[in-house]
DNA sequence: CTGAAAGCGCTTACAG
DNA sequence: CTGAAAGCGCTTACAG
């Protein structure tokens, strides 16, 4: 039950494995009489030939692997961008690695080493502890991919949602049911994601004429406790909040906890919108209003970027984030403030 | 910014580069004298040199990768499976290459021949189309491990939740609250969690003296649409239950649609019970009542049966597959019948 | 149109 | 203790 290898096909079919190699590739394919392509594909199937993609790798110099970190899998906003991503990447002909970082920037560094080890032809990004420069770096020139964050150097391409659109849905609807004491339960201060999201939860709440930035509140990580922890606050310093807008569904549920915890009602006391539209969210109680982010859409279009950077190298050029636009859905935990 | 290679560490280091493999490598480093590993050392830190995986691989006949086949990464059971698998696997120096095969019997084979192609050293099987043997003749004798689901060769080692004490949790949890009219949504016959439940769910019931077959409606794949279809027609032939066990929360959370769109309310009118304790089932409206899979328990337990047979290929014997421990969790969708 | 040779970056017997 | 050689399974100039 060895493993069929191409000088196998070549013995079977009477010819020399370079004349297999070309008949196999379908680039080549053409240089050859038909007869003898025939024969050697007829070999090939006959015996269950599967090329063997590392020892190509190792020749032709690319591995036909890209890699991905992101913080955690298990976060249901990654899965959806992944499986966008791997959509795309397939029909360049490439596998996807994905390395989880749980937020730290040592695993972040290390996932980052192991996939360059593994040979990888390039890279998606979805972290936020490592800078796209260090990354850059790390990464010896590789093409890299940024999605759902956007670095510092704008020379490396990004697919992120548009947040400035979507905090504006998020408080265009706040505002338009009458609610005038909003607060932002805000994503992480060192998260592209977290900065952008404040700040324009601040200019739209200020260009409303609405109120200051003490109704900010940010949180250490995207997730539940932290949203918890970070709503608490908020409603210290605040308590007479109509509203609130996080900067994550996980924040927003957190939140939600926190305003429970309280004794608050949403929406009857307190209105909730998250922002991401993750999985489930449509089954919390209340059914969780939040702007929706196109998850797979991000990932498939990361993953079209990134293949015509590995087919066609060009000199590195300034570009601006691809942003997605978002969309409101409006369910049941937001309402007209009391 | 090409890439380091041996040969350019061994040029440093005034060397040939077998040196520098054996210095590199911890179990051939003692033949050295130590000035000369430090050597070597002190050059391939200086270059950042990064051996190249492939390369290694290919001598070496071990990619030291492991292939994962599973529906859809988008189902949020599978994800903490794959941190468990992952986690097991790191000890051993093997990464994961994960496919996602949409419960679609082409794409799995596909998937599985392309992870072959990759020179997977090993494969984790969570997907049911594919028979154990059928997928091990694909896969020309590697080490496999199915997991969440039990082959049909017993030669192939298996990890699942232990359904048959899962089951009883959920129904004796019913019964004990008084229930006698339950129905139970089940998964699709061609799965072995899904026949498996259902045969559980039939013995209990019946040793409990409670009902007949009738009781128990099959989905054709675990999804909320299925669920909800399920459980319409399930209410139609019964339609005086007061209590359904479903096979896992997707099956439970379309049952609930389907419950509320017939006018019931749960757990007023009709107890639910889940299966896999989800991320987030506990958020929902009411919070479901299910029976916790250690989900990512059983994916560690996996990753350690593959390092095994990877490290130490013995001779196939028969085993038994492990039972990873299931455990109630009860919330509110259940609760005594009016 | 096809074969023979070299080489991708490693590891590992084989010498010395 | 270390070097020189062969070879893992491919691809691709180079001949012919």
């Amino acid at each position: 039950m060895a493993k069929t290898t191409m000088s196998d096909v070549a013995r079977q079919a009477g010819v020399d494995v370079s004349t297999v190699s070309r008949a196999l590739n379908e680039r080549t394919a053409g240089m050859l009489r038909s007869e003898t392509v025939e024969k050697v594909l007829a070999a090939a199937a006959d015996l269950g030939y599967q090329p063997n993609v590392l020892a190509r790798g190792l020749r032709t110099q690319r591995s036909h692997t890209v890699g991905m970190v992101l913080p955690d899998l298990t976060n249901p906003f990654f899965p959806p961008i992944v499986r966008g991503l791997e959509d795309a990447l397939e029909v360049g002909g490439y596998t996807l690695i994905v390395a989880n970082t749980d937020n730290d920037a040592r695993r972040e560094r290390r996932a980052l080493h192991s996939l360059v080890g593994r040979q990888v032809d390039g890279l998606v990004v979805a972290t936020s502890h490592i800078d796209g420069d260090e990354g850059a770096a790390a990464v010896g020139g590789l093409p890299v991919v940024l999605v759902n964050r956007r670095g510092t150097d704008p020379t490396i391409p990004a697919v992120v949602p548009d947040d400035d659109a979507g905090v504006a849905l998020a408080v265009r609807h706040l505002l338009d049911l009458g609610h005038r004491r909003i607060g932002h339960v805000a994503g992480p201060a060192d998260t592209s994601t977290g900065r952008t999201r404040a700040e324009a939860f601040a200019r739209i709440t200020g260009d409303a004429g609405v109120h200051d930035p003490s109704w900010v509140e940010a949180a250490h990580i995207f997730g539940v406790e932290d949203g918890m922890a970070a709503c608490e606050r908020l409603l210290e310093r605040h308590p007479d909040l109509t509203a609130i807008c996080a900067a994550n569904d996980l924040l927003a549920i957190g939140s939600l906890r926190a305003l429970r915890a309280a004794g608050r009602r949403v929406p009857g006391d307190v209105s909730l919108v998250g922002f991401n539209d993750m999985p489930l969210v449509d089954l919390i109680d209340p059914p969780l209003t939040t702007v929706r982010i196109p998850q797979y859409e991000m990932g498939r279009q990361a993953g079209e970027l990134l293949l015509q950077l590995l087919e066609q190298p060009r000199p590195r050029r300034q570009r601006k984030p691809v942003a997605v636009t978002p969309e409101l859905v409006v369910r049941q935990s937001t309402s007209a403030p009391a």
